[in-house]
DNA sequence: CGGCATCCACAGTGATACTG
DNA sequence: CAGTATCACTGTGGATGCCG
């Protein structure tokens, strides 16, 4: 992208990550920690493969991320965040804390990934009473289940099936996403298409901080 | 823009405002509260005329500024943020924050305008001492004069001369910067190029937060 | 002068095909 | 799997013109 050329610290922000994709790119590896070419592509859902392979070339130079050869058994590179990286994080935090409002609605035209689930939840959920016994909430929406789990006050989310859980949801993400933040009432989700089984106290437990 | 077509909330959320040019001109509109068309072209350097125009349209479609006719005075249109539009500051001040590292060096090709040394001095300085006496510092640098004032432990930046100024500083935009964080020492930013007249006491009443 | 619209050369983007 | 190559298309920036 070519530069404002503005001795701004938005303007300079934006000169590194303001290009198209990029930081959708660091959001994918804010979830994965480390992913190959391929996981990019599928978390990416509508990028050209060229985009992607330039937009890495021009994040490593930038310093944002790393790549590095996977030992025989993977054999395959493997991208990271680096540090510099990982200090977007409160970008994309408060980007996302802003698009709240834009996430209500939901059309099938619209790509999904469960493990965007991970982003609002870990952000912008709290365990109401971290003192009781961690609950875990099964999530059936998206490409991949996935499960939340409470840990010393915080709310996690991760792939992965409990067939142990205390509440499970299947459905769209904005009814799921709905019903976890305590705006909408599980009626309310339930009459819109959204299937609940399980302890719904489990997911009371969860609330947006602050 | 086109669509990312996802739903995520950074996806989202850059659908709006990810376009070339618009966080720059919330910038603008957070500095200036009301401008005019002219006003903003001058706050941004660079923008051609066609896209300034075609920005603002497509940001008053999505909420984020409105245009209304001035009394007849001024007799032209003035453009604001909207709630909505303000509510994009935290975004605006992550984006500044992390672009810290990047603002050390300064060439005079890089456009300044004094009023962006406000979002720095506001976001991220503070009243070391805020129960003593209120300090004023007169900043020479960029298109016109500004006066860095502290105000109930919170320091503020506004266009204005004050002749009473505690200090005054005269030099590149960098230089300045360096000076009123703390970052860089007196001497070093005197051997560097910065003129400094006045009581150093009033500077070192400021004072990066946290 | 303020507030655009138009035109043009060019850089960035996205779909697809291809390769080691 | 991990990209590169190609190419039509769109967005951008610069210049200029228009109109109240």
């Amino acid at each position: 992208m070519r530069s404002y050329g503005q001795f701004c610290g938005l303007a300079k922000a934006l000169d590194v990550v303001g290009d198209r994709w990029t930081l959708l790119i660091v959001r994918e590896l804010l979830l994965q920690d480390a992913a190959r070419y391929t996981d990019l592509r599928h978390g990416l859902p509508g990028i050209a493969t060229n985009l992607l392979a330039e937009r890495l070339r021009e994040m490593e130079l930038a310093g944002l991320v790393s790549r590095e050869q996977a030992p025989p058994p993977v054999a395959t590179a493997l991208f990271r965040l680096t540090p510099r990286g990982r200090e977007l994080e409160p970008v994309v935090r408060a980007l996302g804390a802003w698009a709240g409002p834009l996430m209500r609605q939901w059309t099938p035209d619209q790509a999904f990934r469960s493990r965007w689930l991970a982003l609002p939840v870990e952000f912008y959920l709290t365990d109401r009473t971290p003192a009781r016994p961690p609950v875990t909430i099964q999530v059936h929406t998206g490409d991949e289940p996935m499960l939340i789990e409470t840990v010393l006050g915080a709310v996690k989310a991760r792939p992965g099936s409990a067939p142990d859980a205390d509440a499970v949801l299947t459905g769209p993400p904005h009814l799921v996403m709905g019903l976890l933040s305590g705006r909408m009432p599980l009626a309310t989700a339930r009459a819109k298409g959204l299937h609940f089984r399980g302890n719904f106290a489990a997911v009371r437990r969860l609330q947006p901080k602050r």
